[in-house]
DNA sequence: TGTACATCAGTGAACGCGCGTTCACTGATGTAC
DNA sequence: TGTACATCAGTGAACGCGCGTTCACTGATGTAC
């Protein structure tokens, strides 16, 4: 049946908000229309009046997906807070909430055009948001800094031994630390540090 | 028809190395049987003879694929050599013989337990080989570095502009300069910089 | 060493299931008057 | 404002395809004598 027009964008906010949620927690292959529909509220059949195809609503969420949120209510202000909830134990066990350049970077690259692109598009908003934490805008710090969050993420979820998986998430916060507090002409400028602070 | 015992040796590590590059190239759930069966030279109603399931071939080929390989001809020593290849543009663009850390990271955290076994044990091998080029074997930084190589080489791979992909590699690889000739009590220990050497 | 037969690795057709996509239908919405 | 009708968002059954897995069969290997 028929319903409101302003109904139908909530319909499809919903859609996109499911999918985002769904492709993040189960990868890009694994998740079926069907169930991002039903999660959504709905059934399967809508979908096409909403969408071209999965990969046109993929490329979607993920754009979608990697707008920067709004600090989180507990978060510490600056690139020290925003590392040091990248790297929480919390942030590893939802990946549904959590950053898609780590849920779905490995899968990204074997994507089609369009969901390629909108994570391009996401890492590069991610890395103008990191920059504007760093003395002159230093872009090769931010992506070197992105790399080692993204990869300490992937590899803390990846692993079966939640020993190792924290080990991992603390190396990476101990060698991001000095990114937090960086003064303008530091000695050792951002220099990710081995051990004891 | 029966072959040798020497010959389904043979089959069997051939469908086992079809089977790495494979799963690299395409991932877990992109992969089928018919295909792997078919890069070894056979047909797909075999593939039972010598696998449980694909699950289980999944694990086995992981297992292999992350054993570490002796050194690449043209390759420097030590970890600086490690991390200059790791970071190239051949190790970033051809995925089927190269690291499984990076190419089945994001996917392996949503694998059944074998494979999710057989990724930590291949972590843990190759976090030992890189603690050996590190002093007093640094697990920490050891760790850091590898989060920072994986991070950089998902992303290099997942962008679609290559000159973006370039920039990330670069950033990885000067980030990660120091930690090739770290001497035994560096000022700035381990410390990935930012920027002019 | 040679022969006869049991074994079994590989073949290819077939099965069953799940998933993306399509489509005829429904009934509430939106609009023309 | 009220009424009549055209529109169209959503429903749920159905289609077609691909994939993991099974199975009867083949014929070369390995073994018992």
């Amino acid at each position: 049946m028929r319903v409101t027009r302003e109904q139908v964008r909530e319909n499809r906010r919903r859609i996109l908000e499911a999918a985002g949620r769904l492709l993040r927690e189960k990868g890009f292959s694994a998740v079926t229309v069907a169930e991002v529909m039903e999660a959504a509220g709905l059934t399967h059949g809508g979908f096409y009046g909403h969408f071209a195809s999965k990969e046109d609503l993929a490329a979607q969420a993920l754009a979608q997906a990697l707008i920067p949120a709004p600090r989180e209510p507990g978060a510490a202000a600056g690139l020290a807070g925003f590392v040091a909830s990248y790297l929480s134990a919390a942030h590893r066990d939802r990946p549904g909430t959590g950053c898609a350049l780590a849920a779905l970077g490995g899968e990204a690259a074997r994507q089609p055009a369009p969901v390629r692109r909108a994570f391009t598009e996401g890492l590069e908003a991610r890395l103008s948001r990191m920059q504007e934490g760093l003395p002159e805008g230093d872009r090769a710090t931010a992506l070197a800094a992105l790399s080692g969050l993204v990869g300490a993420l992937v590899l803390a979820r990846a692993v079966d031994d939640p020993a190792l998986s924290d080990e991992i998430l603390a190396a990476a916060r101990t060698a991001l630390e000095p990114l937090g507090d960086r003064r303008a002409d530091p000695p050792c400028a951002a220099a990710p540090r081995t051990g004891r602070p």
